[in-house]
DNA sequence: GGAGTACTCGATCATTGGTCTAGAACAGGA
DNA sequence: TCCTGTTCTAGACCAATGATCGAGTACTCC
């Protein structure tokens, strides 16, 4: 709490408690790095609400002006933050086979957007930081070796991405970001009013047993298992057997 | 405290979960509904982050303040607005047959959300409105007539969801969200960087051709196979194959 | 020592979500 | 017609926020 730094007004305090002479050099320098770590801290620790350029620069030791040198908006800070959460996602083991890595990559990037809930609601952004773009990498070259092409890998890529940000989003708003009042209310609600949902009143999110690994695990299974079916060579049931009741998209 | 409209500090602090504005006799001037309405065309117009109280109250005629007599806070007036949209979602014919119904519903889903594409970024927060939970009933109901049960009925809810959900949010983002600047800037960047990023630089977002449209119908139909496996009794490869290298979850 | 650069900061601005309180429109009862 | 209570509207106002400007301070290289 207090950061009785030299620049700060109010300590006045003894020179003697001031490490150097000089005045508004402490420390070490500030460097987009150190912002991040402290933004990451501070959204972890409060949530990201609660982070203000303000509130940022204080735990810094410094005037919220300063980071405006090292930075140039608060959506900077963000994107910062959120890529360095995905340093976070250690790169697996490619000769592990490629459908074990994907699993194991897949399961450690929900883990980390699951350990920074407010990760989840920022990622409606482009991401173009160094260690998104290298785990998005390793994920495409992996499908390539195992031999997905053509639009299967766009559709692989895309539809493990999709549904890795989607289970998180969605957990971490029902798990963590929404408050057990609201999660209560929303328990009460669904069972008073079974009659016009009796299917979600007994299975749906926040009645039934929350089993969101199983659920993910499983989810991945068959995402997987359509994979490595168009990775073999076979188009298999996929696209024929579906049709096209109507035209997606806008 | 004796004072108290409707929206005064209610139970719980969901919208849904808070009786409606009395409408007394009649139509009032103002209701939650012309709010929506009005503040979904606001969205659709000029996008999520020129919503304000006061520009939406401009545009209803009214004082900025008068909103908050029928509404708690914007986020009221977001969660109302985003239940409106998925008003729009159509809900599919029962009797054409699980899975094509499940298929239609999800492609109309994303043609919403994707017609909005404000509300991609907006999905992370929990959604309780009459329309929403319409569609997840329907969605619930039709794999439980299919013969989806067990965790394969949960991960198979979710899964649909959170791909669906996943998919309108990336492409949102990349194709309608991001400035073009960005993306020409992102461009730029892979195709600078392609000996980081080889296989990104060539197949990846933004890079290749977008077709949206058929990896959202390709990877939809590979968890509707799994899903349709596990339907059928037979666990098939799914959970077997897959192994789980470590646990995931916080 | 001098000059230019890298960095910091207080004062300040416009805008935002939200509250307080006064009051208008309206109904019903006497 | 007057009174009373409820429903709704609105102007003044508040604290907080993201961001800018110009001035000032430390550091580096010559």
């Amino acid at each position: 709490m207090s950061k009785a730094g030299p620049t700060t007004k109010g300590a006045a305090g003894d020179v003697w408690l001031r490490p150097a002479t000089r005045a508004g050099r402490e420390g070490p320098p500030l460097t987009r790095e150190r912002i991040a770590a402290e933004a990451l801290a501070l959204l972890d620790g409060e949530g990201v609400d609660r982070l203000t350029m303000r509130r940022l620069a204080e735990r810094l030791g410094t005037g919220s002006t300063t980071l405006y040198w090292h930075v140039k908006t608060k959506e900077d800070v963000l994107d910062l933050t959120l890529d360095m959460i995905f340093g976070e996602i250690e790169i697996p083991d490619e000769d592990e086979g490629w459908r074990a890595a994907v699993t194991t990559l897949a399961g450690r990037w929900r883990s980390v957007l699951l350990k920074h809930p407010w990760s989840a609601v920022l990622l409606g952004r482009p991401m173009l930081g160094p260690n998104v773009l290298a785990r998005s990498e390793f994920l495409y070259s992996t499908l390539i070796k195992a031999g997905v092409g053509g639009p299967s890998l766009t559709a692989a890529a895309y539809g493990l991405s999709n549904y890795i940000i989607g289970s998180a989003l969605m957990q971490a708003t029902w798990q963590t970001n929404a408050d057990p009042d609201i999660r209560q209310a929303a328990r009460e609600h669904l069972r008073t009013s079974r009659d016009s949902y009796p299917s979600l009143a007994e299975h749906g999110p926040m009645v039934a047993g929350d089993d969101w690994d199983s659920g993910f695990t499983l989810g991945l299974a068959w995402l997987l298992d359509g994979i490595e079916a168009a990775a073999g060579g076979e188009v298999r049931g996929g696209t024929g057997t579906v049709g096209e009741p109507e035209t997606f998209g806008p």
